[in-house]
DNA sequence: CTGAAAGCGCTTACAG
DNA sequence: CTGAAAGCGCTTACAG
């Protein structure tokens, strides 16, 4: 119950002042080796161990970061926030991590509390299209980037990977196994994730001069549930779709969900990809086909380009492409149905 | 870019001094209605969002916990503190997470940056036996709560779930299928988990008269590629074992790939088990035995034994039952295999 | 009910 | 190279 020694414990015990003190553990230049030996000698007697809080208030900065992700549950962002943390940590900063869940008012209270601790900047992949709270936050200045979502309009750095041409690719796939009902599970409209891979879809879908029909659009948010909600609507259509296309990994899972509850196989049934690779979709029965982001290569370079602007740099906006992963889940990659166990990737 | 106002802005503004301002803002009773209604009118027009760093440095509390877990890839701990969290922020508490990806040396890093950044407590899920560092905060007098695994000695409360039972539960599921030769894939032994799961198998094997040799005790350290390495050890023996038990979700996903490289089918060649449940064991090829654990729960007593501590009441232990989860990874639970799809939960 | 003042633990010009 | 002093933004006895 020892209360820690403070910088002036250190000082009385090192017979110098406090500024002496905190110069040594700031490696200021102008100390003499005397005074530096014997400051040392007092912090290891005594395990001082500098207040963060006091310096921060001091320094106006707290060496931290904020991360609000939309659900840590999803093994995409929880491998964001750990490369995130990662490269933070490389660099000197810690990470606080809120998780909104796909809720704007649960996001707006981790950011709140964010700024209300004074983190240095702040990386948000957004729920919606931008509460006054966070667009307040932009126009006050702190530092902020978008990472994965973004909101239009609002000038902040985006670091995201850009899905077109997997999901051509993954259409062209579709297409070649003589699928021409798809549909997909959308994520909100008010995520640009959400919206921008029905557009691709639907985009490389006319290539083939297919359409895509509202029927075969089914609303989901990112979570199972939706995406076993909106599979069995699909699965009740008089005419149901060949291939469920799920906009995340979530969804895919809530896919899976219905379709085995219906009794019906994959991908004899019917087909399903996903968007978002994870390591259990080689060992799902069958294997999924899936979309993956370099999820490491986003969370690192997102911390940059935050660290970036918060020292004064400038920070740039990345984009980094998705691959298609080919497995089983929408037929055999080649002729009828045979048994090879083929690991794409 | 305008650096936000402080309590003596709002003061200003209300034409009161800082200690009215401070008072309000506490809900303190004595302030006059009039006094108040002038405060938070100033409040509400300049935006004034008290700064809780200065605030943590003068109460000395940041309301904050600290989580220190073994791995946030895992599953099991991306729940727990999905968990944790929910209940923190219930009782008014944020929390910063601390990855220690199993690594004693990250470990120590993350409880000393919490440790340094003052958090009013500290939640840990230890890697190790216990550093110097650990140590000496709970010597300090550090508020701290164990979950998941524990350090025998340590005076500290600890939230955890007793997997004995389901254990013995899986070792008689077994034993009725036929298996005999039963091999795990353990966590670290210096790990509670790590050598209990392992006691609890072998002493649930004494009661079939089976015996747990040496060369069926596979050392993993809880991560994806141990469990791989270990498999491919057992499939290499003279004699491979007739079911692999991992003691984690993500050694069994180790354990799948390693089956799956050689060709072999689970369970027809080979049976497969895990602890810790998770919902992708649903779809897996086949579908997982698993035991699960009441994770949320577990999540939610933590915090609330934690926050106990903190706030001088007596912080309780709490033990909470895992179960066994039936599914095919280990032959068709009644006569010989059929294609049923049994879901048991 | 209210305000002036001290103080939390630091850092940093300023003067020497 | 070193120390005294101010100040970061709050809270809280203390006195009135």
């Amino acid at each position: 119950m020892s209360s820690s020694a403070s910088i002036k414990d250190v000082a009385a015990a090192a017979g110098v002042s406090v500024a002496t003190v905190s110069r040594v553990l700031n490696s200021h230049p102008s100390v003499s080796p005397d005074a530096r030996t014997r400051v040392l000698a007092a912090v290891e007697s005594l395990g001082y161990r500098p207040n963060a809080v006091a310096r921060s208030l001091r320094t106006d900065q707290t060496r931290t970061l904020g991360l609000v992700i939309s659900d840590v549950l999803n093994p995409y962002f929880t491998e964001l926030a750990r490369s995130v943390e990662e490269e933070a940590r490389a660099l000197g900063y810690s990470v606080i991590i809120g998780n909104a869940d796909e809720r704007p008012d649960l996001q707006d209270h981790h950011v709140q509390n964010l700024l209300d601790r004074r983190i240095d900047g702040l990386l948000v992949s957004p729920t919606d299209g931008g509460s006054p709270l966070m667009l307040g936050a932009v126009r006050a200045g702190t530092p902020m980037v978008f990472v994965d979502r973004w909101i239009p309009g609002v000038d902040v750095p985006v670091v995201r990977s850009d899905g077109r041409a997997a999901i051509r690719d993954l259409v062209a796939h579709l297409h070649r196994l003589g699928h021409r009902r798809l549909a997909i599970i959308a994520g909100p409209a008010a995520t640009t994730t959400g919206s921008e891979r029905v557009d691709a879809f639907r985009e490389a879908l006319a290539r083939y001069a297919i359409e895509l029909p509202d029927a075969y659009i089914g609303q989901g948010d990112f979570q199972a549930d939706s995406g076993r909600r909106v599979t069995e609507g699909f699965l009740d259509l008089p005419e149901p779709p060949d291939v469920v296309f799920a906009a995340d990994n979530l969804m895919a899972l809530g896919a899976l969900d219905a379709v085995r509850a219906r009794g019906l196989r994959v991908p004899h049934d019917i087909a399903l990809a996903a968007f978002d690779d994870i390591p259990w979709f080689v060992h799902t029965d069958p294997p999924v086909t899936a979309i993956a982001q370099p999820t490491k290569d986003l969370g690192r370079a997102a911390v940059r380009a935050l660290v970036d602007r918060i020292e004064g740099r400038v920070p740039e906006s990345v984009t980094l492409p998705a691959h298609l992963v080919v497995r089983r889940s929408c037929g055999e990659p080649s002729g009828p149905r045979t048994s090879t166990e083929r690991s794409t990737r």
